[in-house]
DNA sequence: ACGACAATCGGGGATCCCCCCCAACGGCTC
DNA sequence: GAGCCGTTGGGGGGGATCCCCGATTGTCGT
C-alpha cells in the first residue's frame, strides 16, 4: 500500500535530491525533467501523486497539470517552487494542483505533504497558509447585510436585476411590471441606500456579491 | 516548547475525550464549554492553539474567534465541528480561524492538525480541501484576459473608470478629455466586447475584478 | 509616401435614466 | 374607520447615454 510517486523538475540536481530524500517511504514510480516528457510518462504510470516544478520551459507546471488532468483525473498534483508569489499560487491552484510548498521545506516536511496530499487534504507552507486563507474568506461574503433588511422584498428583486446590468424596460418585462413602477422602486432604493444613481447602485451590489 | 491548547466545546463528553487524546502530547491549559468563560479564560491563558467548536449557544465560535482575535492576535484557531456545509467553514474562515476539520477525524490526524496550525499551516479536512481550493481558484481571476488585449491603452483607461461607476461626464474631467471622446471608447469597447451598454460593460468588468 | 490605426473632438437624434409631482389598491395596525 | 406602508401605475422634464454621421492629428510599418 505505498504511494506511487512522480517527480517533476527541470533541475536534474533538485529531482535527484528529491528522489533521495523521498524514496525510503514512497515509490518513485520516475521522474521527468522537460514539460512533455512529463506528460507522457505520468499518463503511462498513471501515480497517486505527482510533485510538479512550477517554473519550467514549455508552459511549466501548469500544462502538466492541466494535460494530465484531462487523462488522469485520479492524479494529484502537489505544486514545489521557489516563488512564493500569489499569481503562482492562484495559477497552480486554478489548474488543478492540490497544494503548494516552496523548495525551502525540510525532507520530513516533504514526506508529509506528500502523505496528506494523497490522502485528499490541501497542503500549504506556513506563509501561503494565510494568504489563501485571505483569498478563500474574500470569495463569498454573502452573509446577510443589516443595510439590505432596509429594502422591502419587491425592491431586492429589481436592486438584483439592475445589479445584473439589466434597463429599466427589462427589468419591467422580467417582473411583469410597469417600466413606471421599476423607477419607483429604484427610487426607494437608491434613497434607502444613500446612493445617487444606478451606477453607484450596481457597484454596491458587486461588492457586496449581491447577483 | 510544548504547545499550549485551549478547548471550547459545549459537549462536555466530547470536551473530557479530546482532553484525554490530546494532553500526552500537548498542554491543555483549559477548556471552556460556552463561549463568555471561553474568552474570558483564552484571554488569560494567551494559549498558542484554540480548537473551537462551530456550534454553540451564545454566538458560537465565530464570537470566540472574534473577541480573542482583537485581544490576543497571537492565538490560532482550529474549528472543530460536526458540520461541513460550505457556509460555516465560510464563516469561521472569515471569523480567522486558521483551520476547520470535522469531529469524525480521528485522534492522532487531530494531534498532527494542532502541530501544523501552531507551526502556521492551514488545516482542513480532506472532504473540505476540494471545496476551499474551488474557492480559492475562483477567487481571483486576475489572469490576462484575451479579450482585454483587442482593447487599447485608452480604451482600457476609460473602462476602468466606467466600471467602477463613473458618469461620462466624470471620466471626462479624470482623463482630462472630452465627453465625446469618452462616448467614441466606450463605443469602441462595447463593440469589441460585444456588450450592448454601460451597466453590461461595468457587470463583465466587475466579474473579472477589473477595478 | 501611403495606408492603417489610435486618439481626439463635434452635431444630431433616439433612447434611457433619474427625479419631481401624483394616485389607486390591498393589507396591516391602532 | 383612519392611518401607514408596500406595490402598483402615470405625466413631464432634464440630463445622461448610445449610435449614427463626420473630422483632424500623430505614429507606425511597409
Amino acid at each position: 500500500m505505498s504511494i506511487d510517486v512522480f517527480l517533476v523538475d527541470d533541475h536534474r540536481l533538485f529531482l535527484s535530491g528529491v528522489k533521495a530524500e523521498l524514496s525510503e517511504e514512497f515509490r518513485i514510480v520516475g521522474s521527468a525533467h522537460d514539460v512533455d516528457t512529463a506528460i507522457a510518462e505520468i499518463r503511462g504510470y498513471d501515480p497517486d501523486v505527482v510533485l510538479v516544478d512550477v517554473h519550467m520551459p514549455d508552459g511549466g507546471g501548469i500544462a502538466v497539470i492541466e494535460s494530465v488532468g484531462e487523462t488522469n483525473p485520479g492524479v494529484k498534483f502537489l505544486a514545489l517552487s521557489v516563488s512564493d508569489q500569489a499569481e503562482d499560487v492562484i495559477a497552480m491552484i486554478r489548474a488543478g494542483a492540490r497544494g503548494y510548498v516552496t523548495k525551502t521545506i525540510e525532507p520530513p516536511d516533504l514526506a508529509d505533504a506528500v502523505r496528506r496530499i494523497h490522502a485528499g487534504d490541501a497542503v500549504f507552507s506556513p506563509r501561503l497558509a494565510g494568504f489563501v486563507l485571505d483569498a478563500f474568506a474574500g470569495a463569498i461574503p454573502s452573509d446577510q447585510d443589516p443595510e439590505l433588511d432596509q429594502l422591502t422584498a419587491r425592491e431586492k428583486d429589481v436592486l438584483r436585476l439592475i445589479a445584473r446590468g439589466f434597463a429599466y424596460k427589462q427589468v419591467a418585462r422580467k417582473l411583469e411590471i410597469s417600466i413606471k413602477t421599476v423607477e419607483t422602486h429604484v427610487s426607494s432604493v437608491l434613497r434607502k441606500l444613500q446612493l445617487s444613481n444606478r451606477h453607484e447602485l450596481a457597484r454596491w451590489a458587486s461588492k457586496r456579491h449581491i447577483v
